[in-house]
DNA sequence: GTAATTTCTTATCATATGTAAAGTGTTTTA
DNA sequence: TAAAACACTTTACATATGATAAGAAATTAC
């Protein structure tokens, strides 16, 4: 179940996290709200579905989201997000092709959609939001960068230990089954590799 | 040995190559001329050491070029890059942190190196920048997610199949061991692969 | 609160990949 | 052009990972 309204205190945190890339001013501000929406979103549910081709950028205020698609009928995590970050399916919404990925909420979540071909547009009439979010993506390929590097340089117990040494928040509250197959491996591997210490 | 000149032709390729992603007034286009050099490298030399942080980014008008670094004393390929595309170290140019990468050129090469701090500064003076570097870094993000898709979900030996089948001069014109290294493999098991089929 | 479902662990076995070493063929260099 | 260096393949062996199945633990549903 999915409820739309309107909560001003989620939209200043939205605003708050964007101040971080670059200042808006007050007229731009009102124009991104006006373009957006709050979401309240049940557990273990769809935020947006596969084949679905992404028109929206996505701000998860509270509760946890993961980015999965399905492999040989397998059930594969491809990111997580959590608290005071964007949640975007990047290859959707740059080439406005359908998504071969699903976003999915772990917890109970409350999220700010931002309609892209709308704020697209308001690149011209406010070329300090086109800055903005120019660097929002720099950062995004920025991680997506280190993430192919983690990927190929490191074992998947050598990430394990990373993750569990950087976010152990992560473990606490995403099932070990969506763990293991971000981090490429079975869930039995992975329970292996966590008995061992 | 890297020799700078300055060649009209070379620079011609690169603003074909940046209208393809936004058109450029003459006085952009005078602009960017004016931050840029054009560079000739002899085959096996680094354009960038490890080490160094990446203040340019490079249009690769003729070669071959890789990005590459050291894992336990291993030589690990992250990426190629051929013709008429841009190679830069992201994760170095949008952070100013040193990069653990070099990128080596596998043939001799001709290049055209845009200094990035000074086109930053442009993004002010000169709107249009902004937006055809944006639209070219989007573009990077789609790629670079894919690459991550690529890997997670594919086996080395897919993958192999894949590049052979979409990219068949890369295997022309780039050693075994560095494909390999690329996939996430040994030049061993690269080896049994080819020899299967 | 109990049953049903889901998640996680453990064990066994088969397979794929890595390491090391040796040998062949190609390219580089002086 | 000959020697040296490098690139690639093949073999043998060790190790890590996957598949499958069974059972324990935790969560969810009624």
């Amino acid at each position: 179940m999915l409820y739309l309204w309107y909560s001003v205190s989620l939209m200043n945190s939205l605003f708050q996290y964007l101040q971080n890339f670059y200042p808006l001013s007050k007229e731009a501000q009102k124009a991104i709200s006006e373009i957006s929406q709050t979401v309240l979103i049940k557990k273990n549910t769809d935020l947006q579905s596969i084949g679905h081709t992404c028109k929206t950028i996505y701000f998860l205020k509270k509760g946890v989201a993961r980015i999965y698609y399905f492999k040989d009928g397998i059930d594969i995590t491809e990111s997580f997000s959590f608290e005071n970050n964007i949640v975007v399916r990047f290859e959707s919404l740059f080439t406005s092709q359908p998504s071969k990925k699903a976003i999915q909420v772990l917890e109970d979540s409350e999220l700010v959609a931002i309609n892209s071909p709308k704020l697209f547009k308001l690149y011209d009439q406010f070329p300090e939001t086109e800055r903005l979010f120019r660097k929002i993506f720099e950062a995004a390929l920025v991680d997506t960068v280190n993430r192919v590097e983690s990927i190929q340089f490191h074992t998947a117990e050598e990430r394990y230990k990373h993750l569990m040494h950087e976010a152990p928040d992560v473990l606490k509250r995403v099932p070990l089954k969506y763990i293991a197959s971000y981090l490429g491996i079975t869930p039995v591997s992975l329970s292996r590799i966590r008995a061992q210490k």
